[in-house]
DNA sequence: TTATATTAGGTAAACGATTACCCGATTAAA
DNA sequence: TTTAATCGGGTAATCGTTTACCTAATATAA
């Protein structure tokens, strides 16, 4: 229906292959006046280049694939915008999916972009789930936020989440604290068992014995944070909450309040993430920050370094660091 | 590189044409055994079909592009969610576009998905930007939450703004106030003008006033309703606020927390679009609930409609309801 | 004057699938 | 025993671009 490269041509009098070489500005040999009168007809009847045509022949769609458990939870949605940011200053769409940490839902999306044909896929990947399934097309890919095993090379970026959560717990410790509670998620990723890890490590560390009575696991919401105080306080009381993300935090605060414990005088809460709204919720949390925005751009700027074939520094760890706000 | 169905043609002893028929389960003509060597093949070989190959014989991506202000915004980002969900279910994948309100960035996006010929948008979109530049190729279009005028043929999806926050106003004004202020977005769209008129409407109404130095307008975000509330304060003092959205409303309450106003025994608050973290934060947010989630759903589902050609109903206008909770 | 560049374009084969139409062979119906 | 329907496929054009290679004319250099 609309207008194509040969219809341009006719008009032109000149074949399609002038036309193609003028209209993407690889047209050394051409007049200037056949120049102009093809870039008027184009202009004149709208021309729109069908970019699929174009991918077909040239073998690649200039389109990346994102793969987030949930754009609505804030941390994803940090990352997506980074990502998409990051991509359309490089010429690259994207293309969003939500896997719900879902097995099924991640190899079937993975497939779809596959035989879309895009460019690369970034994956915030639930445990080892795609181990099998990426080999065939060998599709760039760099693993976000989460890592798994894979036999297939790809890149990666995290963050040292042991070293975070470590600190994090240090820091409520040095604050003379000691019954410290862990609420986080289930160990669905590297992540997450890196973050408790952290917790356990540091308590050790200042020689305090872990009591499983204080760590509860559920799922990085809202609702495992306001749960999981209710939980543990049926068993033990306790004077300091490390939370698995700042989601949980915002929902632990929520029960402390209900349950009139005050936050930080009675116990004092520490998050991880810093996602955007942390710094207004009350009190203003104090949490681990992860540079959220900035790794979804070093995950595109990896990414198109694979799709252009360059070699390089395939794994890169960010640092986290504390920012200190008002609930401790 | 990878397989195509000519190769599994010559592997096969087949035509192309029955590989293809084979693999879209339209040969009813092939005997069983074909098709199973077929099949065999196919997935031996590791076939992932070139979708872009078929989109430009069967002219259609089975994708859509969306344009939203930006996905880290909590009511977009849940915006975002329903689609995709919605978009997955019918089997289409979603392009994400953040315009940030900017009319050049929204006629760039347009412009592209244009060219990676989406089978159809949906556009949240900023006063009119783009009435000039999608004329060319006829794309079925949604306009979701916002309207603008436009010279072709869109569906739309809105909320009744006006309604809405004129119940909201009521509903303070009912609780016995009369002072209240009004701090919102500028007016870069309908819905926030809507917004703006319903609040004038219900004061008119009951008999009060307008007092402009009770209204501030600024943008959508935390920051403006923090600023507002201080920027008020200076010219005159005020018993309850409107926000624009929820997230005024968050920085609103912030700030009347800072100058040691109790939310809502001296101010009461009441938002806007009841976004996810709002029953969550202290105290809980009263606010006018909008469906964003079903909206999503329901911007695909005429859109869909639109692309298979169906016509319908052009314009849904969803209603928005109060949700009482602690900040009034 | 002849050989060589340069200029201005054209030809046609891809890219990977789909599909309208064709063709023979077998089977069922008349 | 014809005729028609059913079965089991194949041919080749097409979708809209790109691009390697070709041609022919003109300009330049030797």
């Amino acid at each position: 229906m609309s207008i194509t490269i040969k219809k341009i041509a006719e008009l032109a009098n000149v074949s399609s292959a002038t036309v193609s070489k003028v209209l993407n500005d690889k047209a050394p040999y051409i007049s200037e006046e056949t120049k102009k009168r093809i870039f008027d007809i184009a202009k004149k009847e709208g021309y729109i280049p069908n970019a699929v045509a174009k991918s077909l022949k040239v073998k690649s769609t200039k389109t990346i694939g994102i793969i987030i458990p949930d754009v609505m939870n804030l941390f994803f949605s940090e990352l997506a915008r980074g990502i998409e940011d990051a991509a359309e200053k490089r010429g690259y769409s994207v293309i969003l999916c939500n896997s719900d940490n879902n097995k099924e839902k991640e190899k079937k999306y993975i497939q779809v972009l596959q035989e879309k044909m895009v460019d690369g896929i970034i994956l915030t990947a639930s445990e080892k789930s795609v181990e099998r399934s990426l080999n065939m097309r060998k599709i760039p890919m760099v693993l976000l936020d989460r890592d798994i095993n894979t036999d297939v090379r790809v890149g990666k970026i995290f963050v040292d989440n042991e070293t975070g959560e470590y600190e994090a717990c240090k820091y409520l410790i040095e604050k003379g604290i000691r019954d410290i509670a862990f609420i986080s998620s289930n160990v669905i990723s590297k992540s997450s068992s890196q973050r408790l890890n952290g917790y356990k490590r540091a308590l050790s560390d200042h020689g305090i014995m872990i009591d499983e009575d204080l760590i509860y696991l559920d799922s990085y919401t809202i609702e495992t944070g306001f749960n999981g105080v209710l939980e543990i306080l049926k068993k033990r009381n306790f004077k300091g909450i490390c939370c698995g993300n700042d989601l949980i935090a915002i929902g632990a605060i929520n029960a402390l309040k209900q349950k009139q414990i005050r936050v930080p005088e009675n116990v004092k809460v520490i998050g991880f993430d810093d996602i955007q709204i942390s710094k207004y919720i009350n009190p203003p949390l104090t949490t681990v920050k992860q540079p959220i925005y900035q790794m979804g751009k070093e995950a595109v700027d990896m990414l198109v370094n694979m799709i252009n074939g360059y070699d390089m520094d395939y794994e890169i760890i960010l640092r986290t660091s504390l920012i200190e706000r008002m609930s401790c």
